[in-house]
Order: C-alpha cells, then structure tokens, then sequence
DNA sequence: GGCCACACGTGATGC
DNA sequence: TGCATCACGTGTGGC
C-alpha cells in the first residue's frame, strides 16, 4: 500500500512538472546536426570526440545548455539529464556513422535505414575487399610466371 | 483531471499486474539474447529473425506473449504496443550490425560501443579496399613492363 | 548504494 | 486523419 500511494505521488509530481515547465520543442539536437552536416560539410567533424569538450562545459550535475526543457535538470534532480546526455552521445555516434556511410549528402535521419545502410555498406566493402585481394592474388601470379618466362627467353638468347 | 484519472487507473492497472503475473525482469528481449550470446555462446543464434515468426504470432494490434505487461498493450490502445515493437526492430538491426562486424563470438552489448566499432571497421574497411585498389595498379603496370620487356628481348634474340 | 545501460510508455511532430 | 519516428523522464537490473 505505501507502495502504491508513493507512486501515485509520483504521477502527481511528473504531471505537475511538466504542465509548468515542459513547453519547448522536443527533438533540436539530432536535426541541428544532421542540418549542419548537410549545410557546411565538415568543419565540426574533426571532433568526433566532441562529448570529451562537450562533458568540460557540463561536468556531471550541470546540463547542456543547448536548448530549453534543460531547466528541469537543473531542479528535480541529474537523473534525466543524464539520461538526456547519453542519448545525445548515441545521436551523435548515429550521426558520424551516417556521414561515414555515405561521405555525400543528404545525410540520413532514420536510425533503423542508418543501421540497416551501415549493414549493406559493411557487407558491399567486405565483398569488395575480398575481390581486390583476390585479384592482387592472381596479378602477382602472372608476375611471376612472366618474370619467369623473360628469363627463359634471356638465357636463351645467349 | 480526466488524463490525471485515466493515468491513475493506468498505474493500478500496472501495479496489479505486475504483482501478480510479472515477476519476471523488464527488459528481456535485449539483455537475453545479450546474455544468452555471452554465455552459451551460439545455441539459440540460428534465430535472428525472430520478429518475423514473431510478428506471426503478434499481428499488429496484437502483443507480443514473451513475458508480463504485455497485457497493458490488449486495452488501453496499442501505442505503447507499437512503439514496444519499433525497439525490438531496432535492436534486431543492432543485433544484425553486430554480428556482421565481428563473426566470432562473444557479441558486443552496448550500443555506443556497437556503433564506435562500426565506424571504426568502416573506416578501416575503406583504406583496406583502397590500398589494394593501389597494389592492383602497380601490379598491373609491372606486368605491362615486363610484357614490354619479354617483347623486346624476345625481338632481339631473333 | 550509487552508477550505467536499457526498456518502458507517453507527448510531440511530420507526413 | 492515423501512423511513424523521435525525445523525454522514469523504473529497473546488474555491477
């Protein structure tokens, strides 16, 4: 029963909270870079790292400052925050394995046609790998024989 | 107030269930293959399209019969339902991504690392390619000498 | 007992 | 309109 009471205080507590703070815009970070990434190339992405920096302006407690809805971090404890940093980090992988994939524009923003495109690239330069060294395989035996051969012809010609 | 209402009796609802059919863990479709492919190495890997015999036995608005709270998704809509099923695709996807990087067991868990390592091989994958694509070159050109060469010695030698 | 990675259900948004 | 995708905060299990 305390159980019970104590969650249903909690529902309290979050309905509260968000029909006075929750008012801006949900999903900024992971569109703002697919559309800076898309607009001017590269620029920023010498820093695949940037979560290292990006931890230095917002160590452990303190949030991101990037854009609204971060006021809740700030009271109502770090846990969400946090939770909101992780995703931003695994956007950001999902971001640069996209620009990796395909190096071109537009970049992608579907994560389940990113990880399914990261497959099929995967598997198509594996095959093309495979391929390459085969071939190099085959060159280097005709080098051979031809060098071979040449020598014949040498000695021969003495 | 009617929304407050609806998420009370949502959370009874919940309470009740889980105390008397879910005494399972929560999250098992990730953690158990996870799990399962970490310590029995293979055994239950011959099914990675499980969501295809599984989405047979759970068409649409239907849930899936893995474990408890499942039972929320028959009433109160199939959003949740839904949204339940999208993950479970995706983490199929990440599943898949995973165990076209590294053949050999054991199988990656974590996602950010899922996607480092994808990046990672990528990028190595790519120079691979490329530098045997260079070899193939110079392999090629050598053999254009050396035929040049046997010509010419050939030439002489009559 | 705190932290981390994840699953969960829900609101928001675009098509 | 309904559906897909996402971000969000929260609950939870494992370490």
């Amino acid at each position: 029963m305390d159980q019970l009471d104590s969650f249903r205080d909690n529902s309290w507590d979050l309905i509260d909270i968000n029909s006075f703070i929750d008012e801006a815009p949900s999903d900024f970070f992971w569109n703002d870079q697919i559309q800076n990434q898309n607009q001017r190339a590269v620029a920023e992405l010498e820093a695949p790292l940037s979560s290292a920096t990006f931890q230095e302006e917002c160590i452990e407690t303190e949030c991101p400052r990037k854009r609204g809805r971060n006021e809740s971090c700030s009271k109502q404890g770090n846990k969400a925050c946090r939770e909101r940093l992780r995703r931003e980090k695994l956007n950001e992988r999902f971001s640069e394995l996209c620009s990796v994939l395909e190096p071109g524009r537009p970049v992608k923003t579907d994560k389940m046609a990113i990880l399914g495109d990261a497959i099929r690239v995967l598997n198509e330069l594996k095959t093309e790998s495979e391929e390459y060294k085969e071939i190099n395989q085959k060159l280097m035996e005709e080098i051979k024989t031809l060098k071979k051969r040449t020598n014949f012809v040498k000695r021969n010609s003495h």
